[in-house]
RNA sequence: GCCCCCAUAGCUUAAUGGACAAAGUAAUGGCCUUCUAAGCCAUUGAUGCAGGUUCGACUCCUGCUGGGGGUACCA
């Protein structure tokens, strides 16, 4: 796909005068895969953007740009065709999709990296749910999505640092110390409180809180080891307190006339960064709210080039505090890129029925619970399949009880014939380095097939590190693997031939 | 009230403004003396409603209907 771009982007450089047509420059060029086969293996609509541009007829415009191609005979192509309203479209040789097999055997498990963000460091929190209970299924959407993202970054040469940050501080924790004190101010109810009853030692219900908390965190990063998600960093609020990073953050704020008194508390001017209202950093009992705390925090992600981007992932619910955080880093002069995204929430289906989880009410599937129930590999796939815009419903009777018709098992059972495979090759010594005469061999409509499947990959990880959309990556997987199981049924690759069979074996 | 997300086949979901809307599941029929039939092939079936922008709209804009979330000196 980059090559194509790039020779478009030559074709069309003479095309027109710049100085006529200054939107040349600024032109994207668009190479996309037709849904459609009969359209080529790649397709672009280059001449109907510059026709409507020139105002003149877009299939004389893409017949200009397919000539000038044409001329190189390039050896990637079988065809390069015209066809109405404008779109170009182009063949792939077979020439071509062969090579690309010795290609992906020497990049092995590089293959598909990009090195555009070489060095550059990005930090992605997610989950970072209260320490105040078990991660419950609800908490941890956020979790195979950050972890995925993390990895795709990572292969376009991102510097990747995966964060939880730990709410150890504030008044969640005096109440979590009440409730494993069970005293009147107990508000968290649970299986989970009963045994931190015992556990704990202690009187006072902060220092207990804090205990307490320990060993629920403790327990999370069990439970998150467990979904497959890998964090490099476990942050803690209460040690940002403890540098003093949170007062220095609200004198700057203060020295910039950024904060005011009102009824006892101290204000931040959110509303002058686009916030719809003024927000609360210091309230009137002289405690801070967890904005201070975040707004410091972010301070100290970025503070001394720590990091060249963060990114935040955070649940739907938390929607409300995205303006007067990006309020805070704005206010604190940060000019590296930050975002926020948030994930809608997962509805777990039982028998039917909605599941209603609270809390504070010690009402909720942990987890760990479903974990026991439900393979990691199924959870993960299941979370990310569905884009994070959309509200995700989770049939836990399904996910258990048809677990054989299950899409992941379609994947994994590609990977079983393929072990299988490369068992028996083993014993009948047909293994061998493959070379460009063995693989001329693969002639087969599915062989073709399935290598035009395994070089989107590249693609998938880029456009991926760009806009989010981690669901490509498990619809991609079942795509690829459904080509697989075509060439399987299609194609013998422990033949006689040996050549024969050293070609598939490498594909 | 205002703000954000969503509405696609019976069900769960795909689809950087492109050409015939894609899978799984459910239903029906076919394919195992040969590398795992947890597979392959075929058939049936969908863009909530009303407008607009565009050569072209599931995708962008406006309104409506329905669902979820937010709108605290809680986190």
């Amino acid at each position: 796909r980059k090559k194509i771009v790039k020779l478009i982007g030559n074709s069309i450089k003479n095309l027109q005068g710049e100085k006529i047509f200054p939107e040349f420059k600024s032109l994207e060029i668009q190479v996309e895969r037709p849904e459609n086969k009969n359209y080529g293996d790649y397709t672009t609509n280059i001449a109907l953007k510059i026709s409507s541009l020139l105002k003149k007829n877009p299939i004389k415009i893409a017949s200009i740009i397919e000539k000038r191609l044409s001329i190189k005979k390039l050896r990637i192509f079988e065809k390069i065709e015209v066809v109405r309203p404008g779109f170009i479209n182009f063949f792939l040789s077979k020439e071509y999709l062969q090579g690309e097999i010795l290609r992906i055997l020497e990049d092995k498990k590089e293959f598909g990296n990009s090195k555009i963000k070489k060095n550059k460091k990005v930090q992605i929190e997610f989950i970072s749910a209260n320490p105040t209970g078990p991660l419950t299924v609800g908490n941890a959407r956020g979790g195979p999505f950050g972890d995925v993202l993390g990895n795709i970054l990572k292969r376009n040469g991102w510097n990747v640092k995966k964060a939880y940050y730990v709410n150890d501080y504030g008044n969640q924790i005096l109440i979590l110390g009440h409730s494993i004190l069970k005293d009147s101010q107990a508000q968290y109810k649970g299986e989970y409180i009963d045994k931190l009853s015992k556990a704990v030692i202690g009187k006072n219900p902060k220092q207990v809180g804090k205990k307490g908390a320990k060993i629920i965190i403790k327990g999370i990063q069990e439970t998150t080891q467990r979904l497959g998600i890998k964090y490099d960093e476990w942050l803690f609020e209460s040690s940002i307190y403890k540098t003093g990073l949170v007062e220095d953050v609200l004198e700057v704020l203060k020295k910039r006339k950024l904060t005011y008194e009102k009824d006892g508390a101290t204000w931040f001017k959110s509303t002058k960064y686009g916030d719809i209202r003024d927000r609360v950093l210091i309230k009137s009992d002289n405690s801070k709210t967890y904005l201070a705390g975040d707004i410091a925090f972010h301070q100290y992600k970025f503070k001394e080039g720590k990091f060249d981007k963060v990114i935040n992932i955070w649940g739907a619910d938390h929607y409300g505090d995205v303006p007067g955080l990006k309020a805070g880093v704005k206010a604190l002069s940060i000019q590296k890129p930050f975002e926020i995204i948030l994930h809608q929430f997962v509805t777990f289906l039982e028998k039917g029925e909605k599941m209603k989880m609270s809390k504070r009410k010690g009402k909720y599937l942990t987890m760990d619970e479903l974990l026991d129930q439900i393979n990691p590999d199924i959870i993960r796939f299941f979370f990310l399949k569905t884009s994070i815009n959309t509200h995700l419903n989770f049939d836990l009777d399904l996910a258990k009880e048809q677990s054989e018709k299950n899409p992941v098992f379609y994947i994994q059972y590609a990977y079983a014939r393929i072990c299988a495979m490369l068992r028996k090759c083993k014993t009948q010594n047909a293994k061998g380095k493959n070379t460009i005469q063995n693989l001329k061999l693969l002639e087969d409509a599915s062989e073709l097939n399935l290598i035009k499947e395994l070089i989107r990959f590249p693609e998938i990880i880029e456009n991926t590190a760009i806009d989010y959309q981690v669901q490509r990556l498990p619809n991609y997987a079942l795509e690829l693997v459904s080509a697989f199981h075509k060439f399987y049924e299609e194609c013998r690759v422990l033949t006689d031939d040996k050549k024969l069979a050293q070609a598939r074996l490498g594909l």
